[in-house]
DNA sequence: CTTGACCCTGACGCTGCGTCAGGCTGTTCC
DNA sequence: GGAACAGCCTGACGCAGCGTCAGGGTCAAG
């Protein structure tokens, strides 16, 4: 079984013009030609354009798709792993825009104004060139941190500061276990944490554990929260957020 | 408040260079200049870069973003409509994607080959056919198309009113409901969550259960959201949200 | 008054193809 | 057998959407 360009041009939803350029650059080369010239495609060659084309869609630039694909070390069952984990987070990354699109579009019937950083925060880093670097320190860069909370926009309610006044015992136990260095997935660290969870419950929702574990990621993904706990303590956002999150899993099994 | 290029770089996760290519080409111009000539962006210029980036995510070529965005007949709303769609779309892609990788995995453990034509299934219809078929829609001359603009290109204040006042009405009725101490997952509560979701989707952006429970865990989960129904009775926010996600399972089965 | 971080405007380069142009091949139908 | 038409070939140019210098001003801090 063998297939022309045009065929398998259709079969794949590419034009001839791009299979005549991956040819050109050695990315995907026909496994023969005919007597007069015609490429000549067979199965191994679908293999690799297959792959080819989901790198490609995951925005990989045709040279590294060659690097990747060539490299004798990498089997066809890894390549699929890596493609499976990016298309994952892919996916991740399209949901939190469609949430993001929801969110502003409830916004505008409501009345309310989004803070600006809160708009841009799902463009964040989608660089597909380094997908494997792992999440930065970046509340590290204090001076991009303190220009950040300048413009956090201020918007709570009286109410929202009472209820925050409520918990001020818990934060500052949080804030004196991270001065003592007690780690933030200690029994220590996790007890407090179910205690501000009850707090919350009690105060004003049922909160479940996983409930919980989201508002955890909300403390170092939103910057006013993040504000809110920085001002206390250096550090403490991401502590707190760790901490919740122990919790959650203890809690949730 | 106004932002330099850097900043506003910054903010949205893209390049200087970007913005300078955007104002170049008549994109996104910012505002103002300062005396020295430096690009001031404002409020609306940052309105107008998050659809830009939504738009270019999608894979829109910008000259086409342009005229969309200038066309005077749209307003920001149907922007929002057209990208949750658009965004929707993608999710599924994705998935399938995500399904088709899965298979490949799977058949390769088993042993099995799939057919070629399976193999490239979800490469066939691919973005730009898509966006085009998208884009004949929005400018075709449909009588959907014209019907559905005028939905809300026509709202007039009065219109806006109704709307306001409509809104007003089932939150009245949801906190008397409240007050009442009728459960938030009775009849008569999730009777009310389905008004409140036909609202939407009349007046707004079609609104299925799915995405009317996404809205109502919002209402909790963000302090905003939850401080606009806080304001009217305590414990509304959390009242309507759990109305809302039992009228969604209710209606969606 | 210097330093360093920022800003400006060209201008050239690169990727990933689209799009002709000019010409050969292969099949089909009379 | 030849005419027509679809499909193949190889250049070659063009374009979008920036990246990346180069050469030079601006501004707040020390």
């Amino acid at each position: 079984m063998s297939w022309t360009v045009g065929e398998l041009a259709r079969l794949a939803g590419v034009t001839v013009r791009t299979l005549h350029h991956y040819d050109r650059i050695g990315l995907l080369q026909p496994s023969g030609r005919t007597a007069a010239g015609y490429r000549s495609y067979e199965l191994p060659d679908l293999d690799r354009l297959q792959q080819v084309l989901v790198y490609r869609e995951l925005g990989f630039p045709l040279e590294e798709v060659a690097t990747l694909l060539d490299d004798p070390d990498a089997d066809p069952a890894e390549h699929l792993r890596r493609q499976h984990r990016l298309l994952r987070d892919r996916l991740e990354r399209t949901q939190a825009m469609v949430a993001a699109v929801e969110k502003e579009m409830e916004a505008r019937q409501m009345g309310i104004q989004l803070s600006p950083e809160e708009r841009f925060e799902v463009f964040g880093e989608h660089d597909p060139a380094r997908y494997e670097a792992e999440v930065e320190e970046r509340w590290g860069d204090t001076d991009a941190y303190r220009q950040s909370q300048r413009r956090t926009a201020s918007y709570g309610k009286d109410d929202w500061l009472r209820i925050q006044a409520d918990g001020e015992d818990v934060e500052a136990r949080f804030a004196a276990a991270l001065r003592e260095g007690v780690p933030a997935d200690s029994a220590r660290a996790m007890d407090l944490a179910e205690e501000h969870r009850q707090q919350i419950t009690r105060n004003f929702y049922d909160c479940p554990p996983a409930m919980h574990a989201a508002l955890g990621r909300m403390y170092v993904e939103d910057e006013r929260f993040t504000a809110h706990y920085e001002q206390r303590a250096a550090g403490l956002a991401q502590y707190v957020s760790t901490a919740v999150q122990a919790n959650a899993t203890r809690q949730g099994g």
